[in-house]
DNA sequence: CCACTTATGTCCGATATCGTACACACTTCA
DNA sequence: TGAAGTGTGTACGATATCGGACATAAGTGG
């Protein structure tokens, strides 16, 4: 399960020609992330941007009352704090690490440095950032016309996109706050699910059983965030 | 109403020093938006980008089923086409006029030229950018957790933001499809802040009345979007 | 083995929005 | 002045989700 680290397990990282990843690698540092922690909070500073190997993180938004909703997921595919580089510094979103998992993580000051250089950095940086800002406007679109049942299967889809195997390690409270239900929606939309025969749900544990069925289930919202992904950050090494 | 075109009626434009101002002008050419009209369609090649200075453009998603929501507005503060120097050249989105005005049009190549040197201008649009992801966020969460009379109102105040007077052109019909709703729902919705006296409405022209009225009854949504933008983009030339 | 916590399932009325149909008012133009 | 088109108002049942209360089930630790 735990393969050796290898920096070119984050697609970004992998997809930088040697020498540019070589430059780049000597002020990484991999990190664990537990399940929860929060890497940066709304509004906060950050110090850091994130590249995650095998964990995924979410980015939440927190409204005044305390209500939440995900407006994006971020894997192996990414990189968490698009706000360093865009100029920002803050956002007024959060990043909540959904699966545990490892990451690269950069410190603030050396990625400026290389992001100035124009180089390959840079070019996928504001890549996946365009990429992310489809899977935002998706979200956006999802929230307004489809059903509870449909967006489940996208949420599945993308995490499973981001795991290795087809289990999930995920309470429906949780995933209840990521798509902004109430807990009750989500236990009835993954019943619905159970008995389609899609997926089994035991206690924090759901295991995708017909991966097929779910993206005929799901709205297209995912499909055109994938594509969108793979037209944007293509033909990256596998492993 | 028309006072003489200048390029600092751009908000991004005018926080350009004059140097590189008077570089970028020489290939920005004044073009007038009539209402309605597609600056780019989801997925084709973007020539150029558009700078508005009394024009507002809606960024739209259409789903296959021909409903649409609108995850951003673009007016004299911002720029219109941020893939052509975030380089995915397209996206899955719409930009179409939504009040009728004035842009500056700046071809792809020179603004990729500009965007290479890595001065303030690749700043400023980054910033932009930035902000728009608040925008795009802000939404999503807007359309999960908030009432249509409370997006109306947002939406109202996003679009008097970018107009000079009190006064839109636009129909019920059109603010639907804006927000994803019915048209119906605009009925009401727009009745209810009528009755409140926020309001005026006749047949395709709507004049806000009370604009502290419409600040105290939208979401917070509006004020993070605005807050967010002031941030990113401060101390822009008034006139 | 027994409390205790956590996770999930179920039920019910309340509410917001939808879908549809249609009426009315204003404008334009023949 | 009358017809057509467009924009808006209203009504009503259908549906999805909400809000809250509560029941059940699975794990946990004494």
């Amino acid at each position: 399960m735990t393969a050796a680290h290898d920096l070119r397990q984050n697609q970004l990282l992998a997809a930088l020609p040697s020498e540019d990843l070589e430059r780049v690698s000597k002020n990484l540092k991999l990190v664990e992330l537990p399940l929860g922690e929060a890497l940066y909070e709304s509004g906060s500073r950050q110090r850091a941007v994130y590249f995650p190997t095998s964990a995924i993180v979410s980015l939440l938004y927190t409204l005044a009352d305390g209500s939440s909703v995900e407006i994006a997921v971020v894997g192996n595919e990414g990189i968490i704090g698009v706000s360093l580089f865009m100029g920002g510094e803050t956002t007024p979103s959060r990043a909540v690490v959904q699966s545990a998992g490892y990451a690269y993580r950069w410190s603030g000051k050396f990625l400026k440095e290389e992001f100035t250089l124009g180089g390959p950095m840079q070019h996928l940086l504001l890549r996946y950032t365009q990429a992310l800002l489809t899977q935002m406007a998706q979200t956006a679109v999802c929230n307004r016309h489809h059903s509870v049942d449909q967006q489940l299967c996208r949420w599945l889809l993308l995490s499973l996109d981001r795991l290795v195997g087809n289990e999930l390690v995920m309470t429906q409270e949780l995933i209840a706050n990521m798509l902004g239900v109430r807990r009750e929606g989500v236990t009835e939309a993954a019943g619905n699910l159970q008995s389609a025969g899609l997926i089994r749900y035991s206690r924090g544990r759901i295991t995708v059983l017909d991966r097929p069925g779910l993206e005929a289930r799901t709205c297209e919202c995912y499909a055109v965030v994938k594509k969108e992904f793979d037209r944007l950050l293509p033909a990256m090494t596998q492993y």
